[in-house]
DNA sequence: TTGAAAGCGCTAACAA
DNA sequence: TTGTTAGCGCTTTCAA
């Protein structure tokens, strides 16, 4: 049998108070609405006694704020992403907010729906790193004074909080690194989507290679989370087709994971001569042997960037406070894959 | 300026209709009602126009249900449970629900504090994977007949659908595949919950080893997520300590993550040598080298079963159906790790 | 110091 | 065929 919760009418009943009673003292707010101890006393000890637990979805109703988060990337199951979800959750639950997780898969029509979807059921606050595409919806939640915070990526078109990676100098120095390490026909494998993080990455390896007169050898594969293959395939084609190139620098970690067993494939003595380097750290790439070099993103920090600008907003809804674009520092990550081999390739 | 949202009286106003009209026309039951098709038209139209989206906090208040689902696992970020979790939300999608995600982390009070959360918020269904000492909070969420469903984990002593896999028969499996390649020294790392899946796991390493007349070793190693380095030292210690295995069987994939880099810092030779075998499969295993041999979880057939049950209940809220314990079967995929090597260890 | 009551936006029983 | 209205559970203004 459904043994109906109890509301606050039917508790005011039973204590044969008003619920607004009730509520001030739900609320804390008892002391200040001047109710006396021996009331507070007494309705807290039968909310507690009966174990009460508040209609939430009444009180968004009543008050039009959830205290929900929604924290919206391209997968949650990527490390990067998991991690500073678990960094936003915990400071957002101090401040007494719950956060929802959600994967965009960078699919732009998931992402309205999914903005939709929260938008009605009157989440508090955005945090999204943007599929291209998404303008509109972002900028209509502006409009409507939720608060916005862009990561990852940001839409230079729009007036908008966003927290992102150095990416142009994270490429020149992951590049120079090679070149350091005598490496000089460097290849760089990235994917055709247009977003601006894989741009600046770009621009950063090509202007180290200008800026030391190598010849760029770039890989443009197609997006496509969903086949692995058909980015191994492309990634072994592109080893066939370039038997000279003496080190590859990927783009994003889910390339230089998909690239290491291309690699693997194609030839399981290459891995020793060929000098490798991606962006993203991850667990994965200091397991692997060699342990891989990576240009690791401030995590905590980025965690605690976003959380700090959306709590402000939160804070005082009516500010017109100017967005801000706030830019982190990665930091380079020496390891074997990247560092001078006694034999040079065969 | 914050531009209010319009409501359904604001729609009915302006279209000079009730909300009643407006209310049935949204919902889809215009013919039912049968109300003209001019109005519904025109109703429709203007809906789309101003590009409506009703409150679901309302809606929710009204009729006491959300159509959300929840999807709780040990951790998110995990291939297994995310692979699970994608499924899912595709059975849901076609279904009109969503699904939400969270990470419980195995921590009892962090549970009870999400399943208080999206009761209150009156969520439809739970799809769990049980910590130890959530009996109490589950027992709750069915005797308010919500619908729960348990998975990778059942709880014996409570009356409630679960999906889980023949743990016992899998660990009998590996552990007779690498007797069968020549293996006998082998050991068993597991971690110290008490987990009914765990063990069962290690009663059917058990069982192999005393029907092959050989001796078991098991390390059981604290369980930290948090602490990697922790489980990583548990397990130097180990082959420190018992220089003669001449396998090990991880019980989970976690484990073995850490086991195989544990194992490579230790000496870096061992592994050529080392059988290797564990539960719960992962792209990480394919391509490790050598690639790793596991009983990989059925995780389609695992996400269609939790739906068929969990959509089963919220269709008729009404059944007693008694609740069942279904259990899927895994399969062993044997790779380079476990197979027999042309060389006996030093 | 406490209570009555309006109202958040929506659904659906009942009326017309 | 369409409209009136009560009410979901809560917060909060105003009154007592």
């Amino acid at each position: 049998m459904k043994k109906k919760r109890p509301s606050l009418k039917d508790i005011a009943e039973v204590l044969q108070v008003s619920t607004t009673t009730v509520s001030f003292v739900l609320n804390g707010k008892g002391e200040e609405k001047k109710i006396s101890k021996q009331l507070i006393a007494r309705v807290e000890n039968y909310l507690k006694e009966i174990n009460y637990k508040p209609n939430l979805v009444a009180r968004s109703l009543r008050t039009g704020s959830s205290r929900v988060l929604v924290f919206m990337v391209e997968d949650i199951s990527n490390y990067f992403f998991s991690k500073i979800g678990r960094i936003i959750e915990d400071i957002a639950y101090n401040n007494d907010y719950r956060v929802l997780f959600c994967s965009t898969e960078n699919n732009t029509k998931r992402t309205q729906d999914l903005i939709q979807l929260f938008q009605e059921r009157q989440v508090d606050g955005f945090i999204i790193v943007p599929p291209t595409g998404i303008e509109l919806e972002i900028q209509n939640l502006i409009e409507n004074d939720t608060p916005v915070v862009l990561f990852d990526r940001k839409i230079n078109t729009l007036d908008v909080d966003s927290v992102t990676l150095n990416n142009y100098e994270g490429a020149t120095e992951i590049t120079e690194h090679l070149i350091d390490q005598g490496y000089s026909k460097i290849a760089f494998i990235t994917i055709d989507l247009d977003l601006i993080q894989m741009d600046d990455r770009r621009k950063g390896y090509l202007s180290a290679m200008e800026e030391n007169d190598l010849k760029p050898n770039i890989l443009e594969i197609p997006y496509n989370t969903a086949n692995a293959e058909k980015c191994n395939a492309a990634i072994t084609q592109f080893l066939f087709d370039n038997p000279h190139i003496d080190s590859i620098f990927f783009a994003t970690n889910y390339l230089a994971q998909n690239g290491l067993r291309a690699i693997s494939r194609h030839n399981d003595k290459l891995i020793k001569f060929l000098g490798i380097a991606c962006f993203d750290d991850n667990i994965f790439f200091e397991m692997y042997s060699p342990s891989i070099t990576t240009f690791a993103q401030p995590i905590e920090q980025m965690g605690a960037q976003l959380m700090e600008i959306m709590l402000g907003h939160l804070g005082d809804k009516e500010n017109t406070k100017t967005k801000k674009a706030h830019i982190l520092n990665g930091k380079l990550i020496k390891r074997e894959s990247s560092l001078r081999r006694e034999s040079i390739k065969p």
